[in-house]
DNA sequence: TCCCTTCCATTAGCCGGCTAATCGAGATAA
DNA sequence: TTATCTCGATTAGCCGGCTAATGGAAGGGA
């Protein structure tokens, strides 16, 4: 079926997806930060006392995800959990003073590394690269909602016995 | 420090990256094969009967993270390992019937994800976006490089071993 | 009031990634 | 020959992601 995944695009692309994290990593445990806590920290200094959901939704990761991920970085100390006055059913999230300090390193290792990362685009290249990504982005939301869709479908009338998973 | 997050390329490459691997698992899973699988299973078929390390290197992914993820796919009847009959010491890994049937699917999935993916890209379109993703990867490595060999100069050794962490 | 549903948070259990430590076979030097 | 070193594989333990199941608070309807 002639395809060579090697040369794959996707494939380029989780590479340079892995090599970014791994960088991230090296500069930010010192910190005490891991790899997977810098955009939750954005997040959080954009906003302080989210509640769970909606960080998890614009962190693009799962409320249970969030919800572990919180945990540790409250035993570490960055953030702080407090339950909302109105609603016991809703925790909210709060940067401690050494969550701040931490988001303002992790900050400034993140600029440190975007701007290594484009230091040989011009302008006109990153507005490119930027354009063509969204566009892969839109095709892969669609592209997941049809598969979603479909799986919905398949689970109302009849069970698809999956024997594996 | 004026680093907008939200705004950075890197971000936007982050979300794409975790669409695409979603998309993926959606449409493998009903094969038996998990997300981390499909670039080994690729490995594998180009040449059977590889040694773990030289594989691990391929997937860039550390001999640890293979080691497991192979021993899933032997309990899966994926794979077969068996020692090396002239160096006990290494074991090489091999498809069975079923991997390679799961692998003949995987690789159609890849295959139509990829089509999808740069579905509405031109062929320039995707060789511009090939050479700045290569352009992105070559500053990576060489800003992971930098920081590797200043660790080692930290932990005052000047070994020709790896950065440990 | 009581039941039932809905919603957020949490827990459990799995896979994918990592590092550090250990084991066992080869290779090498004393 | 023996002691040591090297190297691949393995194991243990952690973080980051997911789904499924549980629990508890709000809210709505009979």
């Amino acid at each position: 079926m002639e395809f060579n995944y090697s040369e794959a695009l996707t494939h380029l692309l989780s590479h340079v997806y892995r090599l970014y994290r791994h960088n991230v990593d090296l500069l930010i445990q010192e910190y005490g930060v891991y790899p997977g806590q810098p955009p939750l920290l954005m997040r959080l200094t954009e906003q302080d006392g989210q509640i769970q959901k909606e960080l998890a939704s614009k962190v693009h990761v799962q409320p249970a995800t969030l919800n572990v991920m919180i945990g540790r970085m409250e035993k570490a100390g960055l953030v702080e959990r407090r339950p909302d006055a109105d609603n016991y059913r809703v925790s909210r999230v709060y940067l401690t003073e050494k969550g701040r300090l931490a988001t303002s390193a992790v900050k400034s290792v993140l600029k440190e590394i975007e701007e290594r990362c484009f230091a040989r685009f011009s302008a006109e290249d990153k507005a490119v690269f930027r354009q063509l990504l969204q566009r892969m982005h839109d095709d892969l939301r669609q592209l997941k909602h049809e598969n979603e869709t479909l799986t919905m479908k398949g689970q109302g009338g009849e069970q698809t016995y999956d024997a594996k998973r």
